[in-house]
DNA sequence: AACTATTTATAAGA
DNA sequence: TTCTTATAAATAGTT
C-alpha cells in the first residue's frame, strides 16, 4: 500500500525495517480499535518487536482479554488456515514451555531472499519430557504466586475507581527509554495483572533492542 | 475504506454488524500476519465478538506471545493514549474474576447514537472480594487439571510433526457450530493450550451467538 | 516527521 | 453468505 507494492517477506535492510514496523504497528492497533469500537467487541493485541520488546492494545484492556481467553479453552473448535493441523498442538506446548535451544534467526540481516522458515518450524522430535514436567512445576509455582497475589489484590481493589478505557502500553524490556507521552506506571502498579505472572522458564536470548 | 465513509461508532444494525465483524476481523489477522513476516516479530490477537466467540491469531502461537507477554512485567512503561490510568488495575481484576453481573447493553440494537460508554465503565465499588476467594479456588482447580493434562501431552506429543506455521483460531463456546473452514479438531486436541485451562467461573451470559 | 503515489482494505450492493 | 466494485485508508518510498 504505498508507492510500490512489496512482497510480504522479511525486511533486510534494518532501517526500514523499524519504520515499516512501527508504522504497521500502529495500523494494527488502530485497527484493533476500530474494530473493538464498530462491533463492540473485546480485543487484546501483543507485539513483539524483533527487538524484544513488547506492544500492546487492549480494549477493555489487554488483561482482561488475555484471561478471558485462557480461562475458557473449552468448547473450541479451530479453523485452521491452510492445511496445517500436523505439530500445531505439539508446537503451542512447546512455546508455551519457554522456547527451547532452537537456533532463532533474527535481526541477522539474512542478505538473500529465502524464506528458510520460522525458526519454530525446526524439528521437535528429539524433544524430551522433561519440560514437561518443568512446565507441571511452574504451574505449581504459579498456583502460589497467585494465592499470595490474592491477598495483595485484596488491597488494591479497595482503593481504585473512575473511568478507564482502551489502553496502549509498551513493555519495554530494558530499564529506561522510550517515553513519548503519558503517565509511567510504576512496579506495583503493573504487577497487578489479571492472570498472574513472574513465574519463568529461564530461558531467554539476548538480542539487540530497538 | 468502501463506497462510502463511516464513522466509527458502534454499529447498530446487527446484520452490518456482524460482516463488519467478519470482514474487519481477518483484515486485522491478515495484517497482524505481514507485520510478523515483514519484520520478525512476534503477536498475538485474542478478538471476541459481541456474541462472546473467540477468534485468535497467533505467531508463532497465541499462547506463546501471550506466555511472553505475561512472564515479563517488570520494567514497563505505559503510554495511555488519553488521561486515564485509574480505575486501570483495578478494572482489570474484575474482568479477571470473570465479570460480575454488570447489565451488559451489546447486541441491543440501542437505536441512537449516542456512545452511553463501554459495560465495563460501570460501578464496581459494591463488589464483594468472594470472587476473589472464588477465583483462588479456580486457580488451584486449574493447577490440578494442568497436572492431568500434563501426561495427556506426554502421549500426544509422540505422535505429531510436520511443519505449521502462524495459526488462526476460533474458540467457540456453544458446542456445536459454526463451521466455516479448515478441518475440526475436537476437544482432546484443543485442550492442549500452552497455559492450562479448562477452569470456569461459572458466570457467563446468554446471547446470540455470530 | 511530512508528503503522495499506489496498493489494500472494505462498505455497499449484487 | 460469498463475490463485486467504488472508495476510503494504509503505507512504501521520498523529501
Amino acid at each position: 500500500m504505498g508507492r510500490q507494492k512489496i512482497e510480504i517477506k522479511k525486511i533486510v535492510k534494518k532501517s526500514s525495517l523499524e519504520v515499516t514496523f512501527s508504522k504497521r504497528r500502529t495500523g494494527l492497533f488502530k485497527k484493533a480499535g476500530e474494530l473493538c469500537v464498530l462491533c463492540g467487541a473485546e480485543a487484546a493485541v501483543i507485539v513483539f518487536s524483533p527487538g524484544r520488546r513488547a506492544f500492546v492494545f487492549g480494549h477493555p484492556s489487554a488483561d482482561a482479554v488475555i484471561d478471558r481467553f485462557l480461562h475458557r479453552e473449552t468448547n473450541s473448535r479451530a479453523l485452521v488456515p491452510a492445511g496445517q493441523v500436523h505439530g500445531h498442538v505439539q508446537r503451542q506446548y512447546l512455546e508455551a514451555l519457554g522456547r527451547l535451544e532452537v537456533k532463532r534467526e533474527q535481526e541477522e540481516t539474512v542478505g538473500g531472499d529465502g524464506e528458510g522458515g520460522f525458526w519454530w518450524d525446526a524439528p521437535i522430535e528429539n524433544m524430551g519430557l522433561n519440560e514437561l514436567e518443568q512446565f507441571r512445576g511452574s504451574l505449581e509455582e504459579l498456583r502460589k504466586k497467585v494465592a499470595d497475589r490474592v491477598e495483595e489484590m485484596t488491597m488494591m481493589m479497595m482503593m481504585e475507581s473512575g473511568p478507564s478505557s482502551t489502553a496502549m502500553v509498551e513493555y519495554a524490556a530494558p530499564p529506561q527509554e522510550y517515553n513519548s507521552s503519558g503517565g509511567v506506571l510504576h512496579g506495583h502498579d503493573l504487577a497487578a495483572h489479571g492472570v498472574p505472572h513472574g513465574f519463568d522458564f529461564g530461558f531467554g536470548f539476548d538480542e539487540h533492542l530497538f
